[in-house]
RNA sequence: GUCCCCGUAGCUCAGUAGGAUAGAGCGUAGGAUUCCUAAUCCUAAGGCCAGAGGUUCGAAUCCUCUCGGGGACGCCA
């Protein structure tokens, strides 16, 4: 409907400028939805832009544009008005939206979707957990906003790889693993307690008696310690990746690639070439972006964006995380992909410039890497912050929650709040199948129709695009606007790598449904009508079912 | 101190490439079901868009400053 009125009103602003000797008269119509009914259906303010460049009169303007439409729009419209400033506001035919109903059915699954991406080869990397301990719930709304950005960009044409960027380096491991030895000698009576900064939580322990249970004692002996440390952490290592994988796949979220840092980055890459540490540091050597300073070796970031430069060896001999990270991210380009996004927590943003910085000092271009922030989570019972404290190891997991209130839930509460913003997730709220949950109102619309063609199935009637002109319900030709606003929500979702904006739709189009079905009946006596109702809603459902399918929730037909 | 995000109804939040009289859910008050699922609907009250300047035909939206909340600023990851 907007692109109509976009062609019509182009092709008017084409034809002034053929009148008054103009050709290039530079316009971009941005179609609105005014807020209030008297304004019509759509509005544009091209006028009032236009007059700004003519030099002209804004009314005078939309008057010359309204003159000049060309023939087309006699079908479209039934009243085209100048309005305030210069507003032009058109009034559709009830019938020109109805005709676009059929898109719906005739697009069914593929309703929604586009080719905005071209096929572009994205790389999707998101959680990204340590493997040292449990998803809380902070790591879910992470994993939700990826799996469901990654469904909203394959849906608009991207290639998307799906990636878990496994943090299996570095010292944080070491202390894994020396912590669960600490718990093993314990088991054996010699109390060596968990090392400083080392990690407390019972699944530690419980690790431990694992790794017992196979190996009995034979971890003991004082001159296997570094052997045994090594074993405890591999052990660790792989129990919690397997639970990260466990709770994910449950949440409903796989992934394409599980790249591990030590291997690829630290070891020989997969094809058996040199260490790409080094190679990334000679790159940027290159680039003469390197400096020796106090002993160890510097990134001259400030020289490329930044706002100061940052360690990438220690003095120590030792390289920074920084580095590896980099020569993670320089292999996202080397891979050929095009676009490349980050799902990281907000407290990470700081690490968002300097990168960029990275890499574009070895000659990337940056504009193709996005981030996208993720606000804190706070968990709440009854109103009351639920205390998180990761030291002592008690937190509520993200295992915790989807027991509690299921997938689908969890998912949609997690989605509801732009990612920029913080989220108060309320557990017991959470639970409730009441009208407090928007989860349960969303579904339910899906439910309810599909009840009602349980009921018309028994009745002999279907839906029928047959007789769509008796949908003249000022409620129905909302319905079907509302409907024909999809595909936009979810383009526009993708280009601003927000998936709320989905989830918002959704209730919104449950909302118009279920005020229709309160005021009309969609099986009735005139099987005429029913039929054309019948197709209405079952476009809603169609509609419905896409974008639940795009937030990975399921859409259940009995409630 | 520097940088980033946030501040919109009692609560939780949408709305920010500038558009007309600022929205939703919850909560509150009242009402709707002999009929397709009441997990629903309808009505009402509720606002200095943190504050002050500025840009312009027009600002919740853009710029500057102030206040308040959170976060980041390591030879940690």
């Amino acid at each position: 409907m907007k692109e109509d009125i976009q062609r019509v009103v182009l092709e008017s602003v084409e034809n002034i400028g053929k009148k008054i000797n103009l050709s290039d008269l530079p316009v971009e119509v941005e179609v609105g939805i005014p807020k209030r009914k008297e304004f019509g259906d759509f509005s544009i303010n091209t006028a009032m832009i236009l007059a700004k460049k003519m030099g002209e009169n804004p009314r005078k303007v939309a008057e010359l544009i309204i003159e000049n439409l060309p023939p087309e729009s006699e079908r479209l419209f039934k009243k085209v008005d100048i309005a305030g400033a210069g507003f032009i506001n058109f009034f559709v035919r009830e019938n020109a939206i109805v005709d676009k109903l059929a898109e719906v059915e005739r697009l069914g699954e593929s309703y929604g979707a586009s080719n905005l991406g071209g096929g572009k080869k994205v790389l999707l990397e998101f959680v990204s957990a340590n493997p040292t301990g449990f998803l809380h719930i902070g790591h879910a709304r992470n994993a939700v906003v990826g799996d469901v950005v990654s469904n909203i960009l394959s849906a608009s044409g991207y290639d998307v790889t799906k990636e878990f960027y496994i943090n299996d380096a570095g010292r944080q491991m070491d202390l894994l693993g020396e912590s669960v030895y600490a718990r093993y000698r314990e088991l054996f009576g010699i109390d060596a307690g968990v090392p400083e900064g080392g990690y407390k939580g019972d699944y530690v322990k419980e690790i431990a008696a694992a790794i017992m249970a196979e190996k009995g004692d034979a971890l003991i002996p004082s001159d296997k310690f570094a052997e045994s440390v090594a074993y405890c952490r591999e052990y660790a290592e792989k129990t919690l990746l397997d639970s990260i994988k466990t709770d994910l796949a449950e949440a409903g979220i796989r992934f394409d690639e599980w790249y591990s840092e030590r291997k690829e980055i630290h070891g020989l890459s997969s094809s058996g070439g040199p260490k790409r540490l080094n190679e990334i540091k000679e790159r940027l050597r290159e680039k003469g972006a390197l400096e020796e300073r106090e002993g160890a070796l510097w990134f001259a970031a400030t020289r490329y964006g930044d706002s100061q430069d940052w360690v990438m060896i220690k003095s120590d001999g030792s390289p920074t995380y920084f580095l590896a990270d980099i020569a993670y991210h320089a292999d996202k380009y080397q891979r050929g992909f095009g676009g490349i996004i980050n799902v990281w927590g907000a407290d990470h943003h700081g690490h968002v410039s300097r990168l960029r910085a990275a890499l574009r000092a070895l000659g990337y271009d940056d504009s193709a890497f996005s981030v996208i922030l993720i606000q804190f989570v706070r968990l709440m019972r009854n109103g009351v912050e639920v205390a998180m404290s990761k030291r002592s190891g008690s937190y509520v997991t993200m295992r915790d929650v989807l027991t509690e209130v299921g997938p689908d839930v969890m998912r949609f509460f997690l989605l509801m709040r732009s990612s920029e913003s913080h989220l108060d997730f309320d557990l017991e709220l959470a639970q409730k199948e009441s009208s407090e949950n928007p989860v349960f109102y969303i579904q339910y619309a899906y439910a309810r129709i599909a009840s009602i063609f349980r009921k018309a199935d028994g009745e002999d009637l279907s839906a029928s695009d047959e007789a769509l002109g008796l949908l003249t319900e000022p409620d129905e030709i909302d319905l079907i606007k509302k409907l024909l606003l999809y595909p936009e929500v979810v383009a526009d979702s993708a280009e601003t790598l927000a998936p709320h904006k989905v989830a918002y739709f959704l209730q919104e189009l449950a909302a118009d449904f279920h005020s229709y079905y309160n005021k009309h009946r969609v099986v009735d006596d005139d099987r005429a009508l029913s039929g054309a109702r019948l197709y209405l809603i079952k476009s809603v459902r169609t509609v419905l079912s896409n974008g639940l399918g795009l937030l990975g929730i399921s859409a259940p037909d009995r409630m």
